[in-house]
DNA sequence: AAAGAAATGCCAGTCACTGACCTTAAGTAG
DNA sequence: CTACTTAAGGTCAGTGACTGGCATTTCTTT
């Protein structure tokens, strides 16, 4: 094998997320993000198929990892109780992350082509979840809209919790998932 | 008031869905659409902020729709009673555009770049309903989890119905309901 | 040391999109 | 009917994202 290649690519993630948020991402060129890596601007395009996937690539590994931990939940749970689990079983991931994700997302709520990027890798996390949880037997469209509500109740925990640290990210997880529930009339857990 | 400029924006989205699906959309450049529309490539852009919005224009119309149907919904009921309420009052759009949404959904679904934006407008739909939910009265992570929980109902039931006619939406709509009540363990209506 | 593969550099080209400026087709006031 | 107004379209030049092709460098392997 050889140039390490994963060391350039590591300069491009760090640089372009420097320059989204020094001068924002529509004012920051593709050359300028190679330059500040030390590489040329076609080896950006050899790391990352465009300007906005250079901020999402932990995507895959969480996808991969939830698809896992769905596969692998105990048997007998109702569907949410299912997702629930699985949740649980991949926050590590957001956790560990964080020092990275919190600038991270302050450039993509402020970018609405990162926004639409992140809503395209939410959609391909969630058809994977459905997918996996139709492996289990769930059925078609009750697999989709429990990925699709699961998730919504994930991201919903992840925002509270990176507004307010005072309570664990699974304390999050867990209201969330109660107010999800209670949305047809039940009261918690 | 001068020329319509109305015409030239319809001859344009006509021309656009046309040679999307004739050979693609990245195949397919802007000059090319405004030369089948009779207008200059310049005007494409006047009339349309990108090459994909040209696909998008009916979705401000269903978002004011919504936003109307859940403010007027009457008092009183659970907030996914209350939302099925709101998509049903709007589910004359959907059946008035099929002739033209069905060629639409099918370049949409082939397109990656458009189904990003599809999700986006989503997103902005899904936001608006949570926002009008609140002023109900929702709370606010509840408000969100709701509209996304019955945009993704909506969503399938749409989809359901494009696949197989021999119901209707509304009947579809209803199935889609009982299905995302379902996933809290009720069984249904 | 030689060979092969992986990563990068370099170059030319396409195309989406934009700003600036000019021209045309209506509608309106006189 | 003419002159004025104005929204809409045309023309041109330019930027920047992204791609294909080919040469070059840096490792690893034999």
């Amino acid at each position: 094998m050889p140039r390490s290649g994963a060391e350039a690519r590591r300069r491009l993630q760090q640089a372009a997320l420097e320059l989204y948020r020094e001068r924002g991402f529509d004012q920051t060129t593709t050359a300028e993000i190679a330059a500040r890596a030390g590489v040329n601007e076609r080896t950006f395009f050899r790391h990352f198929p465009d300007k906005r996937e250079v901020l999402f690539s932990g995507e895959a590994e969480l996808r991969a990892a939830l698809e896992q931990a769905v596969a692998e939940a105990p048997d007998g749970l109702p569907v949410l109780d299912l997702l629930l689990h699985a949740f649980r079983e991949v926050k590590h991931l957001p956790e560990s992350n964080r020092p990275f994700a919190e600038p991270r997302l302050e450039v993509i709520a402020a970018t609405p082509a990162l926004r639409e990027r992140e809503l395209a890798k939410a959609a391909a996390i969630t058809e994977a979840v459905a997918q996996a949880l139709r492996k289990r037997g769930v059925a078609e469209r009750q697999a989709m809209l429990a990925a699709q509500a699961g998730w919504a109740a994930f991201h919903e925990a992840i925002a509270a919790w990176i507004a307010d640290s005072s309570q664990s990210l699974d304390d999050h997880l867990l209201q969330a998932f109660d107010d999800l529930r209670a949305l047809t009339g039940h009261s918690g857990r």
